[in-house]
Order: structure tokens, then sequence, then C-alpha cells
DNA sequence: GGTCGGCCGATTGTCGACAATAGTCTAAGG
DNA sequence: CCTTAGACTATTGTCGACAATCGGCCGACC
């Protein structure tokens, strides 16, 4: 029986069920800023918004606050996360971390096809039009973003689920709302090609060395041009 | 209103939501190995055991699959986490980056007074009789353990959650199990030790090493002993 | 006029029942 | 005797309704 074509490979829209499906919708939107962080979840009006009952939504919230998408505070509802900047810099400061053992190990362990298809990524980045423009580095999500290609390639399981499964929709949600800071996309890019050549070379230290550097280097610019809003008027709702 | 004694602060079994109580106790359960590894959950079962409905029960689940002491397959139920060989060192070099990190930060900005408390916690595993027997080094749970109190010390809030209430559980669990090789316990607190030496001497750097090498050792000592079992015959259930 | 108490609305937490899917067992056919 | 098709059973997924709790509002009392 070829289910191959049955059940499509690449995300579906209405694979699986209606908990995960409710559950990437949702994911989505706050990650794409379509429900504005800090904003209150209303678990009926988001039951009716998409068409389901109480219970598979409730399950699907309870998965979003494992991946701190949402913080739920007992009998009063669930907020989209916000992250102060004392917060997003100690996430970037753990992804310093893992995502620099995950290049060394990546540099040591990929194999010479994974790093051809690393450069091409590389390559539809440079020719990406909105990076020529110097409007920003929009990384697709999943095998079309970087940084997610070499976790991938680490070949630490664990790792890669906890990096790109957990930590990675929330460092995407920030990465997008700081996407449009003027030189940083080119040189990003420059520090990118770096990082390639050091584990083309199978330098592992350089490697881990380099992706420290870069990530310190988004943190700093995510720093600067944090629009730290101590001001609270995000109540607003998402949609209509 | 005094509610000081009304709620009590510390952690209550009844306090909270039905959620909330089922999944620290099979939380617990787990843990504990009360469960055993790789063994199905049935969702009435376990909902008659606790006298709940399924509502709050799959909650808990998906809370528990958040912290990977369950592992779910859509259609065919959750199953005790039972991890390989392999997934445990990768867990446990997810431990040497992150909790070396937080060894450093700890060096670098424990208050004095934390360090003394620390100091306390070592002086206590010492006089602890399942110690002083060589039985094992079965640390208590939070503040008694010592990894705990270096993590909580590293004043990086996003990595204390992260190691503390998402992998620690998960670590402690796998502990527990090896809690009983040789002389693995006097090494051990000799290794806090000079850990804890270099945090009081504010040697942030030699801290993180020692901290690394700890961590290294106790995956060695893991990886030697451990009972891996690539037989099936571990679907049995918990009880009757 | 200010503040405290009680009431009301809304939201969350919980429950029992129904429907759909997966695995398994049986039985028929080759 | 082995393979395969079918139905059955048990479990999971989903739903609508009820109950408990919290926040806000209004009125009364000081």
């Amino acid at each position: 029986m070829l289910n191959a074509a049955a059940e499509s490979p690449l995300l579906d829209e209405e694979s699986g069920t209606l908990s995960d499906h409710v559950f990437r919708r949702i994911q989505s939107a706050i990650v794409r800023g379509d429900i504005a962080p800090g904003s209150k979840i209303s678990e009926p009006e988001l039951a009716r918004a998409y068409g389901i009952s109480r219970g598979p939504l409730r399950e699907a919230i309870r998965r979003l606050e494992g991946q701190r998408l949402l913080v739920r505070v007992p009998h009063a509802g669930a907020r989209v996360v916000s992250l102060t900047q004392a917060e997003l810099i100690e996430l970037y400061e753990i992804r310093e971390s893992l995502e620099g053992m995950a290049c060394r190990l990546a540099a040591e362990r990929m194999s010479e096809a994974e790093i051809d298809e690393l450069r091409r990524v590389l390559e539809t980045h440079q020719s990406d039009e909105a990076f020529q423009a110097g409007r920003g580095y929009y990384q697709q999500e999943g095998d079309f973003d970087f940084h997610y290609r070499i976790i991938q390639g680490s070949g630490n399981r664990t790792l890669s689920n906890l990096l790109c499964n957990e930590l990675y929709q929330l460092v995407r949600m920030y990465r997008i709302q700081f996407s449009a800071t003027p030189n940083r996309p080119r040189q990003a890019f420059a520090e990118h090609h770096r990082i390639l050549d050091a584990i083309a070379d199978r330098d592992g230290e350089l490697a881990e060395l380099l992706m420290r550097r870069h990530i310190a280097a988004s943190k700093r610019n995510v720093a600067r041009h944090y629009p730290d809003a101590p001001k609270k008027n995000a109540m607003q709702r998402g949609k209509s």
C-alpha cells in the first residue's frame, strides 16, 4: 500500500488529530505575530475561530505552554509570551552554548552531501530578493534555515529535538520581529559563510567558536534594538 | 486575610487544579520508577486510579510529554519514556554544555550567602547514612540537590527553567536507576567539593571545566553500567 | 466622599458520553 | 499449513454541558 501519496509528506493542513492541527495553527499564528505578544487567549473565542471544541484546544494550549509560546496562570487564562529583554538575552546565551556544541558536532559528523546541501541553502539565501534588497534575512522554516540544518547535522537527536522542536519556534518568533535591522543581514550572511567553511574544513573547534560569536553578535543586535515596552498597552486582541 | 496558613507554601498534595495535581503525581511515579520505563499508559485505567476524569488526565499527559517523560503516538496511546543508551549519552552531553555554562555563571554571580548554603548542602550529603554506607548518592529533590542549587545560582532564569523544570525530572529518573554503582558516590562527592571550591574562589572558568568533567565522568559511569535492554519485553504494566 | 462588602458576569476547570480509528482475533480461501 | 480478508473490541479523539473560581461593578455603610 503506497501511502506516500495518501498522506502528504510535508506539513499538511489537515494532517493528524484536531489537537495537532490546531496546535500547529496557533503556533504559526503566534510565531508570525498574528496574535500579538502579551495578548490574552480566550478559550471559547479560539474554539469558535477554529471550529473545534475546547477539549482539543486545551491540549494544544498545554503543548504551546510547554514550548514557552504561552504562559498560563491557574484560574486566569493564558497569554501569548512576551519576553523581557533580559529573558531574550538569556535565551540567546543558551543558544550560544547549545548551538556552539551542535556546530562542533556537525563539523565532525556531517556527510559531504549534507555539507553540499548546506552550501546550497546559503546560495538560496543570497539570491533571495528580500536579502538582495537589504530588507532582512527572513529565513524560511525548517530545512531552508541555516541554523536548523546545522543542528540536524549534529547527529545528536536529543539536541535536535530540544533546539528545533521546543526553542526553535520561540527564537523564530523574535527573529521575525527583528528581521529588519539595517546592516545585520549582510553581516549574518558573511558569518554563516565562514561557519560553513569551517565545517567543510572539518574544523570543529573553529566552527563552534564562529557559531558562538555569530549568536553573540545576534544577541547584541537584538539587545540594541529591543523595543522594550514597559508600557502595558499590549492587550488588544489579534483579530477582527 | 492571612491565607499564609490556608494554602500551604511548599508543594501540597492537594494544591492547584486536578490537572496539576495528577501531573505531579504521575511525574513522581515515573521518576521514582513506580511505573516502569516503556510501559504503556492506559487513560481509563489511570483516570480510575486517580479518581478523576479523562479530561484533566489528558492535559497532564500532554505536559508530561513536553517534559519527555512520556512518548505518544497519535492513535496508539502513551508510553513511559525508555531512553536508549545513545539517547541517554546525548542527554548527558547537553547537560555538559548547559550545566557547565550554569556553573561558570554561578561562580560569577552567586552571593556569599548562597555559596554558604551550597556548602551546607554538601555537608548534609556527607552525613547522609546511605552515602556513609557507600550505598549511593540518592540526592533529594530540589534545594537539597547540588546541581539544582548551582543552576539556580546561575541567575539565568530561562536556563533554570529549562534545566530544572523540563530536563531535571528525566535526569533524576535515570540518576535514581543508577544510584547504586559502587565507587561513584565518593568520587562524585569529591568532584562536587572541588566545584564548590572553584565557585568560592570566583573562578568561573575552572568551575565550568570541573563541572563539565564531572558530568562527563557521570556519563561514562552510566554508559558502562547501562542495562541496555534491546529486548522488547518491557511491556508489562505497572500494577495489577 | 471614601472604602468595604456582596452580587453578578465571565472564564476556566471538570465531567460523562459519543464517535472514529487502530490493533487483534477469527475464519475462510488458496 | 500459511496467507489474507473481515469484523470485533478496546482505546483514543472529540464534543457539549455543568460546576467552581476569579474579576469587576454596584450599592451600602462608615
